[in-house]
DNA sequence: TTACGTGCAAATAATTTGCAGTCCC
DNA sequence: GGGACTGCAAATTATTTGCACGTAA
């Protein structure tokens, strides 16, 4: 919340590099060759500050909203779609329906909390995957998802 | 194709356990308490007859039109959720949008073939998970995914 | 200025649902 | 016959796209 306020859009602009863990967002879009326009700006505070780190495109356009940010859903897909490809976020499927990005791009992996339909990360090292398979003739490995669904235990 | 011609509507339904791996598709249904409609049968054995073992909705419609079996998308889904609620098809997140299921209800892992949307069984006891994280305060683990991505050697 | 971005609304895609008609028991 | 089941079409949900207008370099 403090964090974003600063991005809002009568703000200056400039100072936002001191609330955002990720640094420079405005140096950040422009090593990706992205104007760094109010909207983006503004999700890149969202999306790297610390706090929230997995996030669904609906979710980051509600949390926006809360903040006064002025930015339509399909900016914030297209602005998903840009700083995953850059590979600064990371796309995790977890059912057939939503989409979650998660801003922590360190090989690691998830917990699923079923019933809150909310992804936790794993903490590094914590679990080990041996013998990964040889993949097939032709094809390497892309990336590994492991995603671990709990549900509430019933005793 | 062979096993599946027996479930084309004019044929005798009682014939059909043998073509079908699973067993008796016709039993299946009634330990399940559901009434063993054409529909229900034929997608029975296609399911679980030796072959495809991984398929979304959609695969399975075109599959089953490929057989002139009479039936509809929304049978298809209806079906295919009732069996995995039985526990007999395992459903598989793989990105955003389609749903693979998975009629190898063992414990085992998936490679997934980005270059043709293709899910593939990993053998099991050739991937070993270890240390697996405990749950957090009240949950319990569900199940576990493991998705390797393959993307073709570009080299 | 001028190309890149954004917002809106319409288009897709996957899946679900409501309901009238059909088929097993 | 009666309730379970199916098909169709309309509704939903998540996401993408086309295009007129806005804005950063």
């Amino acid at each position: 919340m403090l964090y974003s306020l600063k991005f809002a859009p009568e703000q200056a602009p400039d100072t936002e590099a001191a609330s955002c863990p990720w640094g420079d967002v405005r140096a950040m879009l422009h090593a990706l060759g992205l104007r760094p326009t109010q909207q983006r700006l503004a999700l890149g505070c969202l999306l790297f500050a610390k706090g929230r780190r997995h996030i669904t495109a609906e979710m980051l356009y509600e949390e926006a909203r809360g903040e006064r940010i002025n930015v339509s859903l399909a900016t914030i897909y297209n602005t998903l779609k840009q700083l995953t490809d850059a590979g600064l976020l990371r796309q995790v499927a977890v059912d057939g329906s939503k989409t979650y990005f998660c801003n922590n791009t360190t090989e690691h992996h998830h917990f699923y909390l079923e019933d809150r339909h909310e992804l936790v990360d794993i903490p590094e090292g914590s679990v080990d995957i041996n013998n990964l398979p040889i993949p097939p003739e032709g094809y390497e490995i892309a990336k590994t998802d492991l995603v671990i669904r709990l549900r509430r235990k019933t005793a």
